[in-house]
DNA sequence: AAACATAATGGAACCGGTTCCACTTTTATT
DNA sequence: AATAAAAGTGGAACCGGTTCCATTATGTTT
């Protein structure tokens, strides 16, 4: 491993001083001849040479990186998320440090401590909800930090992305209610979280709506790693009068819900009408087809990155954004009129 | 926006000169007084002075970076890759840049050239294919370069991880014969990646063992990106003497292949047994649960991870290492005997 | 107590770029 | 042709750390 041409080899071999390679790298920040331009490719291109960027950013450090801090990358939702983040970023050439927390606030104030000396531009990330005096510093130290999926009430400073996640699960509801269920269960994410305590609240105005009674019997947290979900199922089914309908408000804990549902041997949507929070292609390939709540993940990324970045060229708008868009309810085949009673 | 402290502003406010602050910072790079360094400490907590890592790898470059590059993540199985990757190397103190290629080559050489002018210590990567010339420079600029789940024959220098994609699509084959189909169709990736040459010359291999004919109409190569899939299943349903039996190689066409059969209503396993290369829980989830090849993800990140950073760290091993983990057949219900000639 | 090893600290060069400013050369103006 | 304006170039400081080396303070040995 030979060490690496710098700008001042460019530069004696083109015969030019490092400010004019230095014009060359930066077009418009000064002029150059273009026979001499022409010249320092040239050497450039036969030397190999490419400028470091931790030197570049040095000076001032420009908006070039932007980090991405997300519970878990397994799980679908994030993974696309992630995706379109990445694509939308690299769109204006700004480059991506994926960070992961697994939901632990321990390991998400580590990332954040890289984060910050890496002076990233801008931060996008599903906060676990805790280090709140973490993300407040950053905020103040003026690193434009965007919340994405969930957000901390306890910080309205900071810009945040989400779906409308009270009326995606008002919505999801009142179609169960509409099809005759009185007892509609909800499986939502752990109450700590706003996607958690927004969904539950969303379930609750469709059941005053429907002139339904509230059993809060019909309402299981489940933390978004792990099983959870299942023990919540279990738990339902057991229920002295269970639920003829179910919203799974938890994305990450869909499938060990259905693996559940399908050991229990419940028939979807004869004895469990179902709606999931969740829009893999596989669940239109389900036995019956399920009807899902679709979040318009790539409105998210956009978005996101968007403020991300639009804040660092120097916006400097007093008051936080908060974008909020609409999930789109998909109705398929697993909801039916619940059975009568025998 | 307020500017940051930097190590002279910690230096001043402690009273001591900036090699001291360096030393603290750098523990074991030099003796510094206990009482010294309490103090140092604190003046840095209060002035919140975080070190700029640009800065530090100015000097000498510490492997610090990871480029992470993928064909996208929205297919869960990179998605699963880059989660696995990128905790591996948190685990280790390293972060991940990650960056995507859309399968495109154009965009391939273009995040290249950014991972090469920020110094990455290694980068994991599934290669489209094309770009030799750039890889080969990297390589020889002493980049660590790992290929995952694909390769590049034409450059035998640098190391590879992979499954077996031979011995898996041989194995599933193998199985499908012993059921007694004579006619097994299977859909790979395009012949030009070696996933999808290897699994092809598995899928013979295995054809040959059970002394069966070769039939050029049954093997269908599919892109990556897109809904290839879809069409490649209709011209197989299509043929005058249709498969009884479907290797889905295509782990990005599973669920476009799974449409098509649905929407073509040929039911599984009766008309068509199927083998998946795909291990999402979904796959459990369908009716019937799906026969699988599994590719564990968790070994071929580990080994990237370690490949792309124990060379860093002065190995310097002669050889190219190339790892092949055994991915695992797991029998489920899609599989049965093929329905007698009418 | 003298002699010497060791600990603790500071000064300054350096990493590889960017940028300000001064200086020289070319082009335009009248 | 004289002069002003613009274009092209180079020297050197600077960004924020690290590190070598010299210097001073402390501790140990005989």
């Amino acid at each position: 491993m030979q060490k690496q041409p710098t700008i001042r080899d460019v530069a004696a071999a083109a015969g030019v001083s490092v400010a004019v390679v230095s014009r060359v790298l930066n077009p418009g920040s000064g002029p150059v001849a273009a026979a001499t331009r022409g010249r320092v490719h040239e050497v450039m291109e036969t030397l190999g040479y490419h400028p470091r960027t931790a030197a570049r950013e040095l000076k001032h450090g420009p908006p070039t990186t932007l980090g991405l801090l997300l519970a878990d990358v397994s799980n679908p939702f994030f993974a696309r998320l992630a995706d379109q983040v990445v694509q939308e970023a690299h769109s204006r050439g700004i480059q991506v440090l994926l960070m992961t927390t697994q939901e632990d606030d321990q390991l998400e104030a580590e990332r954040l401590s890289t984060l910050i000396e890496r002076r990233v531009s801008g931060i996008i990330a599903t906060p676990t909800g805790n280090n709140l005096e973490i993300w407040k510093r950053l905020h103040d130290m003026g690193t434009d930090v965007v919340f994405v999926d969930r957000s901390i009430p306890a910080l309205p400073e900071v810009d945040v992305v989400t779906i409308n996640n009270t009326e995606s699960a008002r919505s999801a509801t009142a179609l169960l209610a509409a099809h005759g269920h009185r007892r509609i269960a909800i499986i939502s994410g752990p109450v700590s979280s706003t996607t958690g305590r927004d969904r539950i609240a969303g379930y609750r105005e469709a059941l005053v709506a429907a002139h339904l009674e509230q059993d809060d019997l019909l309402i299981r947290s489940a933390a978004f790693r792990g099983v959870a979900g299942g023990d919540a199922v279990t738990a339902l089914l057991n229920l002295e009068d269970p639920p003829t309908a179910l919203v799974v408000a938890n994305t990450a804990q869909v499938t060990a819900v259905l693996r559940r549902l399908a050991h229990a041997g419940v028939s979807i949507p004869e004895e469990l009408s179902v709606i999931v929070f969740e829009d893999s292609p596989w669940t239109e390939l389900m036995t019956p087809p399920l009807t899902i709540v679709r979040q318009p993940i790539d409105l998210l990324a956009m978005h996101s990155v968007q403020l991300a970045l639009s804040n660092a060229s120097g916006k400097a708008s007093g008051r936080p954004s908060v974008i909020r868009v609409d999930a789109e309810l998909i109705e398929r085949s697993s909801v039916a009129r619940p059975k009568p009673r025998t």
